[in-house]
RNA sequence: GGCGAGAUAGCUCAGCUGGUUAGAGCGCAUGAUUCAUAAUCAUGAGGUCGAGAGUUCAAGUCUCUCUCUCGCUACCA
């Protein structure tokens, strides 16, 4: 195992287009935090870095549709996002953002170091330009009719409607999103990163290099690597970004996900001046905390880069978690399905260390996972105030009782009392190794199981009763007990600072180091403890009802949504127009689904003129089965179209509901296959 | 359709290179206890380890097929 001097962790960029959110925590910055906190508990030389992602498209549209600038929307999430994540305890060494001067520097930098290198490759493409506006327009910023579905509000990467995900140059009748003219097609230069000529290092680092990676880590790479990587454009057209620092490249900005992992690099020279000493090192150890979405640029994207440089160490692990549920539904902030950090803090003051607790007892380490207030509040009852803050609260109050708070002298320890002090240097080394792989989850339930050992140790000993009986024995007891409660504030400190925190003014303590977990005595007899006090409250079934109304109203809020969302009437079109159309009731005869497609059936209708074929995308609301027998409305004069090498011969009438879900129409009384409809 | 990850007690999860009666926490039941926020401690019930086949003396653990969930990707109205 190779020995490392220092640490460098990084956690992934929070995007400054919203707020940060439970899934964020528990998928990236409550395990960093507890790595980090872990590392200096134990006198390494650690340092901690993150910041806000400030640039990329979806920011200035956020910042169009609500008529500010793009600085005001990152000025706005990242003064939330830093405050929020101070108040939670987050320790990073330091919190920067990727619009800084500092990150334009070395960004900048970073892209001419590989550019004189000739490490990328320049190519020209056709793509539309807005000549009122004076700019190139990114995907997103087209809007037109969809070539496929003919809806009329498709943008240049997909079209909402249909799903389908286009290039701006399928859209019919294309129009600039900014000034609403049409826009037109100009050669423009792009830079690219060929991924391709990495291909080979990448898969002898990863694939062989490091297995012990993560399944879901491994596995993701092994699938892009088997792909085949092809080169990616590290250019875009926009305004909002670091300009490429190259002549030709007016209004040219980096693409964001080249910046935003550079944005690691600019915090940390920010931070320090020895950053160099973290970044080139052979003997640093780099790691990044990230959630699944992010694997593929810091597994492939951001290594090739560094690699490119070849100045710079490549990360040693990077420990990606799954994501997180709400209630059984995925967390969305444009549905607003989730629990905002900076809510919860105001909701929840002080109770900042159950937060962390349940999202690190509960972390989609292995597998997507989901949040629950009833979860959050059983664990919080069962687990924080029943088991931990009990056992401490027992060991101080009976301390207070007998001994008016001061620490009582041990006498000879019993082979018990031994047996039990003997168990933490257990969980200790059991702690180390569950945290230095990543298995937070595992490590928690260790520090909860010296609270455990704890409680067992009172109700085994039962210094209530010795207490007429052998005075001597009990101020051994409450010794002991007082210890394990100090070596609680150590273990727990990773997870739970707050908390820890407490336990000390409790002791009236200093902090201790992590060597003292299990070390005697942690506490000397005679010392003069701190008031006792309360570490957690019970939460009461109406504060998690409260929480759960509110769920239940942003979900009205998004139906009502969904409603007032409906399609806008269309141009009149004349009688004769419609009567053109030929639309007949039909019943399904055979239905099968298309081999090699998720949502195709082709049918087979009797249409009482003829028996036809039909290739229908409702594979995925219907099965075959039900199809067979069923009356549907058909569509018989549409031009045939081949679909997957079958000529589909008309088209099915359906009808989309509020989930975009496919409803086959019918008529409502029986029918006979041929009846025309109009 | 291709690729990746997952499917183990009511819930959340452990189970490393295959080896005695499959584990933990919470929940549940019973008992003990009262220092403690009706907290704690003990005991117990509860699992054909997603389904099926195979390899093996031996499979939750290896192979194959299938089903379901999540993600990436392709095709597609």
């Amino acid at each position: 195992m190779k020995k490392f001097k220092r640490y460098l962790v990084t956690s992934a960029l929070p995007y400054a287009n919203g707020p940060v959110h439970i899934g964020h925590l528990a998928g990236v910055y409550i395990p960093s935090d507890i790595y980090v906190r872990y590392l200096r508990l134990k006198g390494e030389d650690v340092i901690s870095i993150c910041g806000s992602d400030e640039h990329g498209v979806p920011i200035t549209i956020k910042a169009r549709q609500e008529g500010v600038t793009p600085q005001d929307i990152v000025d706005k999430y990242h003064g939330i996002i830093k405050d929020a994540f101070r108040r939670l305890g987050m320790s990073f060494d330091i919190y920067s953002r990727t619009s800084s001067p500092m990150h334009h520097k070395t960004a900048s930098e970073f892209f001419l170091n590989l550019y004189g290198k000739g490490v990328f490759e320049e190519k020209t493409t056709m793509q539309y330009y807005d000549e009122e506006a004076r700019q190139f327009l990114a995907d997103r910023y087209i809007t037109g009719t969809c070539p496929h579905c003919q809806n009329e509000r498709a943008y240049g990467d997909q079209c909402e409607k249909c799903g389908t995900s286009l290039n701006a140059t399928d859209l019919i009748r294309p129009k600039s999103a900014i000034t609403g003219s049409t826009p037109v097609l100009r050669e423009t230069k792009h830079w690219f990163l060929p991924l391709n000529k990495y291909e080979e290092f990448l898969r002898e680092w990863i694939l062989e290099g490091h297995k012990e990676w993560k399944a879901n880590v491994y596995g993701q790479c092994k699938s892009w690597l088997d792909l085949g990587l092809q080169p990616r454009a590290v250019s875009r057209d926009l305004d909002w970004g670091i300009p490429v620092p190259v002549e030709g490249a007016e209004g040219k900005v980096l693409y964001v996900w080249f910046d935003a992992p550079i944005g690691y690099i600019s915090a940390s020279k920010e931070l320090t001046p020895d950053w160099e000493k973290y970044w080139k090192s052979e003997d640093t150890k780099m790691v990044h905390f990230i959630g699944k979405d992010n694997i593929v640029f810091h597994c492939i994207v951001f290594p090739a880069m560094l690699k490119a440089h070849g100045e710079y160490i490549l990360p040693e692990n990077v420990p990606a978690n799954e994501f997180l549920n709400l209630e059984g539904d995925k967390i969305s902030t444009s549905r607003n399905w989730a629990v905002w950090l900076h809510e919860y803090l105001d909701e929840f003051p002080g109770k900042e260390d159950v937060l962390r607790y349940v999202l690190c007892a509960n972390a989609p380490e292995t597998k997507d996972n989901d949040f629950t207030w009833k979860d959050f509040q059983a664990r919080n009852n069962n687990e924080l105030v029943a088991v931990l803050g009990n056992f401490v609260n027992r060991a101080l109050v009976l301390t207070d009782k007998y001994y008016g708070g001061v620490v009582p002298e041990a006498g000879e320890l019993q082979p018990y009392d031994r047996e039990v002090l003997g168990e933490i240097p257990k969980i200790k080394r059991s702690l180390e190794e569950n945290i230095e792989n990543y298995r937070f989850r595992e490590a928690l339930r260790d520090a909860m199981n010296i609270a455990r050992l704890g409680n067992k140790y009172l109700a085994d000993t039962e210094p209530w009763k010795l207490a007429k009986t052998d005075p001597e024995r009990v101020r051994t007891i409450l010794n002991v007990a007082l210890q394990i409660t100090a070596d609680i504030a150590i273990a727990c400190e990773p997870f739970m600072p707050f908390t820890a925190e407490k336990i000390l003014k409790l002791l009236n303590t200093e902090k201790l180091g992590w060597d003292k977990l299990g070390a005697w005595p942690l506490i000397e007899a005679g010392h003069r403890l701190g008031k006792p006090e309360l570490l957690f409250e019970k939460i009461d079934d109406s504060v998690i009802d409260a929480q759960l109304l509110k769920l239940e109203n942003t979900k009205k809020a998004n139906q009502a949504k969904e409603v007032r969302h409906t399609e806008p009437q269309k141009e009149a079109v004349a009688f004769d127009d419609f009567a053109r159309m030929d639309i007949r009731v039909a019943r399904v005869l055979e239905a099968e689904k298309v081999a090699k497609t998720k949502k195709l059936l082709k049918l087979t209708v009797d249409t009482g003129i003829d028996k036809r074929t039909i290739v229908s995308g409702i594979a995925e609301y219907y099965t075959p089965e039900e199809m067979v027998g069923r009356e549907v409305l058909v569509l018989v004069n549409l031009e045939p179209r081949m679909l997957r090498g079958i000529e589909s011969q008309g088209m099915i009438l359906m009808a989309e509901n509020a989930e975009g879900k496919l409803v086959v129409v019918r008529p409502d009384e029986k029918t006979n296959p041929g009846a025309s409809v109009g």
